[in-house]
DNA sequence: TTGTACGCGTTATCAG
DNA sequence: CTGATAACGCGTACAA
């Protein structure tokens, strides 16, 4: 009654009164077999309870059925990025479609992220990965050349790449912010950024300049920052001090715009009364805060899935070319509004 | 030039003159084989660049050298956990030492949850799981039994269950939150739980309720949520409702105590001069809210190292038990202080 | 220490 | 065209 070892194509062979090869060809519905003799091998392989055998398959076709994702965060930031469960969620979809696994390695610093991918390429763990929050001049575009790793990128990198990319725009996101204050009459708009070597934080950063620049303003203070709670309170310290604070805040995401929001209150100033803020991300938090922030809805999901499809397809073989997505957009809430009079502006 | 195929041990075996068994003793460190050549083995192996082929150390000793985890979460929850990527991190730190992977799977159902469970030891993936968010009667624990899959549980289920667990007390950090409103002279605390059929969000209720009667206090309304902010913002609604509301709020997590301070605020309740507030788990952002947010602090990544290394042991046959973790801790801040005079309680 | 079977499916070769 | 046979991928384990 006990089934203790599993039965393997060569039992379905000889239940079936067939060889090994036949078995295969059937179970794989390739030509070569005659329909009688399939019928007969698939009623064997049911009747068994036969179920392919991952590990000889991987071994055989030198593939590993799997995909890879390293993930470098801070520990301060790793339980806070709204970003990584929604992405990976949007990849399994699409990984359980296709019989797929992913592979996951979170690691704290970036010397042990290119460890990670060296890893899983030396184990030949996974047969592909995906390549997250590009970094100017990012060395891991090389590292995963050379170790003939297929790759898929979010965003398109600024060294040349030989992967195919999905491509997330957060600048219309960004451009929309910055209209929506400049139309409520804001004209001393500020941002705090995400770190500058991240090539998001880098876009966001620009988008918010030239779009400062298009309406014909200066562009306020930038003060660079690392997407923490921490940081962003930081940050807006710093910008409250200044002798000629904001009226506005375009924060590089919501986590720090929260952190701001709070620091703002602490000094007694009213947000959006006495300054506007908006934040990046629209994390469900956002919509539930007092006032209710004003953010950038992306979808993470949806590129995950995407970055998914792009990855599978590039590794089996299919050409695979870059894909659009759907520009970010503005979730217009409570934490914007008409900046307050300036006395010392007045003419 | 080009290195085509990667060295095997029979590669190796053949520049040091040896057979493939002594190879693998060799390169295994093992006894059979005289010093001397074991070095001329090593010294070839490492010459042609060898690298133990995880594939066919898969399918040969039927292992795949990977753990597992199956994470189920509604797609509204997803980015906002702190727990779960805090958790991985841990676990990660310890499966790099050993060389052993993660296959993750984030499924946004039950149903798919246990299709999870069920794939991932159907084809072999992993040698063992991990077992978040224990249900009530979870069926879980039956169905790894059934599929011999071996498991390790955070938390310890409420039925039998054959897998060690790494026993994680939320209780005395929400005990720790009800004495320091009673304290502060709260008399009228409710609670804001997790979703009912969780495990650790009863165990929070529990909490809540017991250290209210050990203090000699009825204990106050109870509204069963989601964990989401969202929902945290309705269940907060519905006890500001009350004819009789309460003076203190400890909600089952942070996201939905700073929904809960949000709506406070829009309804004129100042935090925490007319309602103290507790959340659980401690979040980077909870320390940055205005008011700073009294938590309860836990270690997701420190229970991932040992649940890591309680599974790890278990795979491999060792003896494992039981392993307690410290226990989780206020951290007080500013949501919470003295309640404000009750008018209607006058004697 | 060596030789070889084993784990298990895939695929090329070849005979019918 | 049908199907059998055998080699392959690669490390491990055991008998000789």
């Amino acid at each position: 009654m006990v089934r203790q070892r599993r039965p393997t194509i060569t039992d379905v062979a000889r239940a079936a009164g067939v060889s090994k090869g036949a078995v295969s060809f059937a179970l794989n519905g390739r030509p070569g077999v005659a329909e009688e003799t399939r019928q007969r091998i698939l009623a064997a392989a049911k009747e068994l309870g036969w179920t392919p055998s991952h590990r000889a398959r991987a071994l055989s076709a030198s593939r590993a059925f799997a995909v890879g994702l390293v993930l470098a965060r801070p520990p301060e930031l790793l339980g806070v990025d709204p970003f990584f469960p929604a992405f990976i969620a949007g990849v399994e979809r699409v990984l359980a479609e296709r019989n797929q696994a992913l592979v996951l390695q979170v690691v704290t610093s970036q010397r042990a992220e290119e460890d990670g991918y060296r890893r899983l390429a030396a184990d030949g763990r996974v047969d592909g990965v995906f390549l997250l929050d590009l970094r100017v001049a990012d060395p891991r575009i090389a590292l995963l050349k050379q170790l003939r790793l297929p790759a898929v990128t979010l965003g398109r990198p600024d060294v040349a790449s030989p992967f195919p990319a999905v491509l997330v725009d957060d600048r219309p996101g960004i451009t929309a912010a910055v209209s929506h204050l400049v139309e409520l009459g804001h004209r001393h708009v500020a941002h705090v950024a995400g770190p500058e070597h991240f090539l998001h934080g880098a876009a966001r950063r620009d988008a918010w300049e030239g779009a400062l620049r298009a309406a014909g303003l200066p562009p306020g203070p930038c003060v660079p920052s690392d997407f923490s709670a921490a940081g962003g309170a930081r940050a807006t310290r710093q910008l409250l001090d200044l002798a000629d604070p904001p009226s506005a805040i375009i924060y590089a995401n919501d986590l720090m715009a929260m952190a701001g929001m709070a620091v703002a209150r602490e000094r007694g100033i009213d947000v959006p009364g006495g300054l506007s803020v908006t934040g990046f991300d629209d994390t469900e938090l956002a919509a539930h805060l007092s006032p209710a922030l004003t953010s950038v809805r992306t979808d993470p999901s949806g590129w995950g899935g995407v970055a998914a499809r792009t990855l599978l397809d590039l590794i089996d073989g299919d050409g695979v070319a870059d894909v659009e997505m759907p520009p970010a957009q503005l979730v217009v809430r409570a934490s914007t509004a008409a900046p307050p009079p300036t006395p010392h502006q007045a003419p």
